[in-house]
DNA sequence: TGTACATCAGTGAACGCGCGTTCACTGATGTAC
DNA sequence: TGTACATCAGTGAACGCGCGTTCACTGATGTAC
């Protein structure tokens, strides 16, 4: 934000940010490289003095998406420590807190349609959201018995399931599609339900 | 694909069937109405005499999906009677079966970014769909005791979250991520968890 | 059955637009001596 | 401390492109008499 002369001194974070921003408000089609150009002050051929170009961008804010995203599953996931049940729910209400609270990053990485091997670096980034959950969901499956136990990586995919299908149905504005109950009472009754259908809640809880 | 004239007998048809085959293959942003009047063979000013626009006619083709969705799910729904159980699970089922057959109706339903009001046609259509899973559910909440069952609307909305989550990110080839279970396993197995967990399947079945 | 005429589905040329990308350039910054 | 020079981040003009949409038109079809 300090003025400025003819070098921009942090315009590929810049760039990245108007992007978010954009991505946002007009959704991934309404993104272009000149308006993100124009935003950050620079032409844009600036652009490809950071980027590759336009998928590179998005890329690289996909990226960032994750990394926040991995971030606070871990902190979710350490917070409901040293429960192995309060962890798990806890990393299912950190992605809808997520997508709340970061739209842009969210419809980088899930909206965009961008690869996510687009970038090395993406898909490590991706990978290590994915190993949080993963973690979690193992961590829970300890508790089923050994012979009617799914195998973890089924249970995470299925809380992902459910938590992706909250947000894109009912949480981020699918245009005209009234929500029935608040998103986050949706999702927590859910998960709710799906641990009780596994044997890791009491039935009269 | 009788030889035709100047008029072209069924244009309307043939522009929509052009755009979903379109969206089908390159995505809702790589359709083109250019390219849907080419493929159609005609003029992209002959399109207007049968749609107001480019949103008109992707609002179009979301609609004719509802219409089949709705059709399935009811036959789906039906071919399960009269057990409430089956008639729920299966609705489910239809729903991943629906994306699998249908993916051009699919995407212009779910991932075009079109309003649903775009068209009030579009938006009843959208409400028959919605009705029959809702239906279903209110089925099934009668086997729950009355004093611990929650609305009807909500578990509809939970397994229609999770459908969903499952066909967007494990079914639709979300680019580059790798599906850890066939997504039909997946949702079979999550419905039943779920189901498990509301009392109405026996723990060891 | 034949002719005149209204209807209307499609043509084809044109439009203005903004896009992503390229290029040779220039001006600011940092470094060596 | 001062100068020469290399580095490199940004400029600005230009490009080719395909888009969605408009317009006056034309040719085929259907109908009245």
């Amino acid at each position: 934000m300090s003025k400025r002369g003819y070098h921009h001194g942090n315009l590929k974070q810049a760039l990245v940010d108007a992007a978010l921003k954009l991505i946002e408000d007009k959704g991934p089609t309404g993104f272009t490289l000149s308006e993100a150009s124009k935003t950050a002050g620079v032409t844009p051929a600036a652009v490809y003095r950071h980027f590759e170009g336009r998928n590179d961008l998005i890329a690289e804010a996909a990226r960032q998406g994750y990394e926040i995203f991995a971030e606070l599953m871990e902190f979710a996931y350490q917070s409901g420590q040293p429960s192995a049940l309060a962890a798990f729910e806890a990393t299912g209400r950190a992605y809808l807190a997520f997508a709340r609270k970061h739209p842009g990053h969210y419809i980088s990485m899930f909206e965009s349609g961008i690869s996510v091997n687009q970038t090395p670096e993406l898909a490590a980034a991706s990978k290590r959201a994915n190993d949080v959950l993963e973690k979690a969901a193992s961590d829970l499956s300890e508790h089923i018995p050994a012979d009617k136990r799914p195998p973890a990586s089924m249970f995470s995919a299925h809380i992902w399931a459910m938590s992706h299908g909250v947000v894109e149905l009912f949480a981020r504005n699918s245009p005209g599609r009234a929500s029935p109950f608040p998103p986050e009472d949706l999702l927590e009754t859910g998960i709710g339900i799906y641990l009780r259908g596994l044997g890791l809640i009491n039935p009269d809880d």
